[in-house]
Order: C-alpha cells, then structure tokens, then sequence
DNA sequence: TAGATTGTTAATCGATTAACAATC
DNA sequence: TAGATTGTTAATCGATTAACAATC
C-alpha cells in the first residue's frame, strides 16, 4: 500500500498534546500505570471525549473500561511530536528575548536544538549566550545550507524580521518561529508561527475591559455603590 | 435602554484586530485617507469578508464606495481593545523572560504598564529591571490590593506559578498572563491567557515532521534520487 | 448613471460536544 | 455478568467564506 498523505492533525489538537504529555508524565513519576480520559479531563479543564479525540489523533490507543496505559502514552506522543529526534535550529536576535529563549534548556526535550544564534550588531557578535555562540547575521544563509537546519527562530525588532526571514529562507529553512510583530512574506511551503505578543495582549486586555464593564459597581476607586457614611 | 451585556468578539477575531491597527498606522503615517477590506486583506494575507467582519466586530464602520477611513479605524480600535487608558500590571518572575518583557515599552502603547516586578529570589529584590523596581514577592497581595492593579503577568519557572497565581488572585488581580508551562487553578471570572511555547513549539515541529515525510526524497543528506554517477 | 465597496444574510466548513455501540 | 471506559458516529456550535442587496 502506498503512503497516504496523512490527515493533517488539527491545531488546536495539536496545541494540546503537549499539556497531555505533561500530566502523564507527571502520572508516570508517579508510578501510576493506567489513565482513563476523564481523569486527564478533569486535570486538565477539557472534555473527556475531547481527550479521547485528540489521543486517537496522535495515533494512541486505548483499552475499554481499562483506560490508557500511562507509559504508551507519554511514548506515542513524543513519537507523534517528533520529539524523539531532535531539529537543529537557529536563532536570530540575540537581543533579550532571543537570550531567554537561548536559556530555555527544556526545548531540547521538545525536539528542539538552537545550535547557533546570529546577530546584526557587531558588539554581539563572537559571544557566548547561555554556552551558544553568536555569528554573524551574512553567515546564515550558508551555514543553514551546510548544517541542513531546517528551524529559523526569529527575535529581532519589527523592522528586521522580513530581512531576516528572507536570509531564513535562503538558507534553505523550512520552518519560522516568529516573535517579531510582524507578518511574514514567505514563498509557500513554509511553515510560519508567529508568536505575537501584542496579539495575545490584546486579547486579554480586551477581555478584560469587558468584564469590568459588566460589573460596573466594582469599578470605580471610591465606591460608589455604598453611600458615604 | 438598558445596557444589555455586548455580544463577546469571538476570540480569532481580538487576535486579529492589532494586526489591522498596525498595518493602518502604517498607511497613516503614509498619509493615506481610506482603505478598503480588499486591501487591508491583501497586505495581511486574510479573507476580505473577514476583515470586514472584524472591522464591524470592533465597532467600526465604512462607508460604501468610499472604504474605511484610516484615522477612524485607528483610533477605533484603540478605544475598543482599551488602549486608551493604560491599565497597570505587577510582573512576576524577574528571570531572563521578565527581563525582556520589562524591556519592551510598547506594551504600554497597548495599554499596559508594568508597574512593579516581584521575585522569590533576594538576591533580585531591590534591583532595578529596565527602570522597574524588583520587589520581594510576598509583598505582591497587599500592595496589588493598594493599587488597584488588575493584571498580573507570570513569568516564574512551571513549579513556582501556581503559588504566584495564588497570590495574585489574593491581591485581587483579575487577569493573567501567563507565560509558565503550567495550566493554572484559578477561581471563576478571573481572566487567563497561557503563553505555552511548548505548546506552540509543538504545533510547529509536528508540522514540520509532517511535511518532511511527504517529501522523502529531499529528505536524506545523501539525495538518493540521483543515482550516483 | 454606473460601478465599487460596504453591510448583511446564507452556506460551508471544521471543531467541539453528545449519544450510543463495542469491548474488556 | 455487570459496569466502566474506549471507539465511533451523529448533532451542535461557532467561525469562515460566499452571495447578494444597499449605498455612496
């Protein structure tokens, strides 16, 4: 039989996997052997049937009225998630956040290697962050090529991003993990992330001013509410 | 008329709407009068329809034949995702990730001033974070409650954050952003949004995975598509 | 006037939730 | 066996996209 292209796997599924993997290996730690959907729910906030849903996805199987066994789980998803086998990566911006993510040892559980980070300011250049040495931003396109990494981070300022991206692509990257507040030009076949934070801000924000304005009373600093004494 | 409680704008749909104030600022600052759904679409890569839709989620209206006027959207959209008045928030977790939000001082073009950080660690408390005062972290409840803070932005290690969140909810904080990979315990009607990069990096390496098996020919180092020669 | 563009209603699509059968 | 839990199909819900009428 020939290899069908697999039913792509719904984001929102997929951003969820990880929360599964977490727990269970919590569970794991434990000592516990089995898991029922309800019981991931009920950690987790979710549905059970959702649960089920998102596990028969990843490719896990269950057994009636015995559950998941814990250990398959925490095995098939990082299967799943390609975390078996890490992705080399590059990061560009060794500002701040670049720095932080730079930290982040726990990435590499996730499949995730950043082997090198990349700079436009020569005072950077030729440091260590967090053991990573910091290149060259010209240095890109041909590293990637003879690395073969395939994974570009971006954390440059807004007006840098496409510039980089471009130099991303050149280099033969096939997938961006974007923190510049910006949206992207790629050629297709690119895979994009981005990971706007004014985005997520707004969000919240937003909520928040709409939840104040439904409970008005509460509002104000001098209550309002209660007559003065 | 009563105030009857605003139909909630889907959450896709708050995500998007910095995008269009951003790109408007842009054509503002170009000098540009109006836009049209048609182009605000192009330049953002989405659905014309949708970008109406929003547009009128936001409150906003054009005007046919004519488009949108820029000044109006832009001022529009700030009044509706509260950017106007700057709401102020504490800052937990003064490591490398608190560290680089700190820095960034367009948050408070989105209407959010960080007004304090809080750390567990002494060693931090009493520095200075990009001109934001470092304070020790059981003060967090008392003085949120002084202040009439109302967001609290986690930025602690997994282990640490559901003790801050704790806190936070003490101090009578009603919204949070936060950035451990944890999913958090919170009592009803406080506001959370999660910023799991785990969760993302995994959406983006599974998709990555994907699509590198649908291609296996490129796949491999040695191309195994050319015979040798 | 004619035509472009918004406003608005309907159709489609996808994800979540519910219902129920299969099974250990 | 009985009952809990998965597997699977159907119903619901919400967001996106399409269609078309209103209007400047």
């Amino acid at each position: 039989m020939t290899a069908q292209a697999a039913k792509p796997v719904p984001e929102p599924t997929l951003k969820r996997l990880p929360l599964y993997h977490r727990l269970l290996k919590e569970l794991l730690a434990a000592g516990r052997p089995t898991v029922s959907c309800t019981e991931i729910g009920a950690g987790l906030a979710l549905d059970p049937t959702q649960v089920r849903k998102d596990l028969e996805a990843a490719g896990v199987a269950g057994r009636p009225r015995i559950g998941y066994a814990v250990t398959d789980v925490v095995d098939q998803l990082e299967q799943f998630l390609g975390w078996k086998k890490v992705n080399e990566a590059f990061l560009v911006g060794a500002g701040s956040l670049g720095s932080a993510l730079l930290g982040y040892r726990k990435f590499e559980e996730c499949g995730l290697k950043i082997v090198a980070a990349f700079d436009a300011d020569p005072a950077r250049v030729g440091r260590r962050i967090h053991g990573t040495h910091v290149l060259a931003l010209p240095k890109l396109p041909g590293l990637a090529r003879r690395m073969h990494v395939l994974i570009g981070i971006i954390t440059v300022p807004a007006e840098a991003a496409q510039g980089v991206a471009d130099l991303l692509v050149e280099g033969g990257i096939r997938a961006i993990w974007n923190f510049a507040p910006v949206r992207l030009h790629l050629p297709e076949g690119i895979i994009v992330h981005n990971e706007d934070l004014y985005c997520s801000l707004a969000a919240l924000s937003q909520k928040l001013a709409a939840a104040l304005a439904a409970e008005p009373a509460r509002r104000s600093r001098t209550p309002a509410a209660t007559p003065a004494a």
